[in-house]
DNA sequence: TATGAATGAGACTTCATTCAT
DNA sequence: TATGAATGAAGTCTCATTCAT
């Protein structure tokens, strides 16, 4: 496997000035990764696009790396922060309820950036960003673990590791699944369809009788 | 989004050292992938590691993007034969045999070379070798939806359309996420519970009652 | 040949506040001149270990050329006080007193600091700095002279003009590469040795049967 | 310190286009050197120069270090070589002709390239070239402490490691400095003049009474 | 006068691809 | 048909220097 390389950021943008050039920087790198793929994401054009000198790029990422793995962290916190919401609100319902809303949040934060989600997920090359990534999926797992713990008494499943694992990678898959490659299945009016179906086979799998 | 590459070999090496070439070339190209990753896999190491110069890997295929398309059909090739084998074996099967052994065997074939199915998956720009990845999508999705229809009596879903895509999807996701994240919880003897599992998990969907 | 930089410093320093920052820049240019070798010295990590902002720095000296020939500049002032100072000393003495004399200030000048006088001689470009370090040569080559010029009844050598040349060449040689590349045999007690040999290869040279 | 460059050539041209691509980069990069000095010699200048294009020089060269490695290793060989001759030839001869012999072919040795070997001497970063550097300086000392063993009975010396590093030092400074400093003193028919001091100096400080 | 964010030329280097032999 | 030297566009990144605040 490849080394890895750097991906922390270089200086935290304190002053106003920072702020707006790395908040450019991100948005920039966004876009070109929507449109140009990983490979071809140059920082020289992430620059160019952001309005940005490549040096002023330099000052704050120290590599094409870390400036991906900003995007990363910032797409996936705003995704994450949907489901963090979701499971609070939902904490208390029963599981067909709950996860037919965590089925509704998931299609609806992979529809924040679904071509960005895309990029990131099928052509990042992992190495060094893994962090990032398996951060969010420790949590994810987490929360759900603790959800499914405290409801234990509803479900049929006994081994809640496994449980959790197949539920978490279920929900992920069929998620970015549909939003990528069927769209016109979670838009609009028919996506309460589909979220029946998914909600219909987890529901299914974890519930008693 | 980026100009598509030649990706069709340059000729279908007849003679024996055309094939032989070929076939080191291949088998070169996967080890250097699993090695280094996509992005550090270049034609040059990729010809010196085949033993072959890299004039002639040119001579057999035009282009990078050609050879991984070359790594990616064969790959795809094996794991699909295992499974066209499995659903002509069990096209008679009641859905839960059924259901079963084809989970068995998605793992099996994710087992045949994981490091590089990770690696084409996850790091393999999409660009101009999509069509690789989707006909065997097309085909899977195709075989299994011929099986729900003959096996119609069994189901309680109607929508065959939508179940067949959360079936490929989930069976996908689950063995792939098995075989990279967890590879203990699916190899040797606890191989059973995992699959027990998953196929719990598809045939409460869809069977009636 | 390249083209000559700016090298003068920008303004004279008067007040105390001024003279501090200067000071620090210099102190600082040293410090990481020795550390990281004069390539690998950039303007903005000198101003960080000055402690002092890249806009200050530049407000005291317009150019790394500059920094770097204030530094030489300090470098070799003192060392030239020394052997300023010892030359008044040794004006009335015989040649083997004066010469031995000369040979250990010398040795004790190039132990200033030997690393910052290897980087300062071996690495940094002539370009431009040349001014300083011939302005150097021309006095120590004038002192020397005069002192020979004094003890024409002593010499058996005719041309005072070869004869200064190569006894300051001899000298600065013979001290620099002892304490760069052989420092034990300088240090300490067996000092004396080495300043015998040196001090007996000049007068023997010099002197008169 | 500095981190250490990787200096060793890539592949070592066996056939006849290489050889010829190799000698245009070393002969570019002395020019260039010498032209420009170290810092401004730039990879691009240098295979433009050696008319060739950048992706060749770095077939054969992996690093501007290198390039440079290559052509202090090739100067070193001539000058060397012109050593170990005159050391051959004058093994059996007395101290005084022996050294002015030596003297005479160390100031041609640097006549070869005065203005190249000055940018080597004086610019070159030492970091990961030192080894070429201080190899020839080792054999320069081993070949002259041979001559003054075998010719002990004439020497007033006692120390001959003391010795041996004193006159090393000494010719080397002496023909350096009269070569770049004052190159009209060691041309044409007044070079004998200064042939005579030095060995002068030399004979005098090494031989009995 | 000080600050430090911003600049951008230009350095080094890689690698897919071509083509003379 | 095979070889491998050669190509050069394009990429990543540094750093001396400027200038708005």
């Amino acid at each position: 496997m490849a080394r890895k390389p750097v991906t922390k950021p270089r200086k935290t943008a304190s002053q106003e000035r920072s702020r707006a050039t790395v908040d450019a920087l991100l948005e920039a790198t966004a876009r070109i990764l929507v449109k140009d793929g990983y490979d071809r994401a140059s920082t020289n054009r992430i620059a160019q696009a952001a309005g940005v000198s490549i040096g002023s790029l330099y000052q704050y990422y120290p590599s094409k790396e870390a400036l991906v793995a900003g995007v990363i962290g910032q797409h996936m916190q705003e995704m994450m922060q949907r489901i963090r919401d979701a499971l609070a609100r939902v904490a208390q319902e029963p599981l067909d309820l709950a996860t037919r809303e965590l089925v509704r949040v998931m299609i609806d934060a992979h529809r924040i950036n679904p071509r960005l989600h895309r990029v990131l997920v099928e052509q990042t090359p992992r190495v060094g960003l893994l962090e990032n990534i398996e951060a969010i999926d420790r949590e994810v797992y987490a929360l759900i673990r603790l959800y499914l713990e405290s409801h234990r008494q509803e479900l049929r499943v006994q081994d809640l590791d496994t449980a959790t694992f197949i539920a978490v990678s279920t929900v992920e898959a069929l998620t970015h699944a549909a939003v990528v490659l069927r769209p016109e299945m979670v838009s609009g009016d028919r996506a309460d369809a589909y979220i029946d179906e998914v909600t219909a086979l987890l529901v299914r799998y974890l519930r008693k009788a």
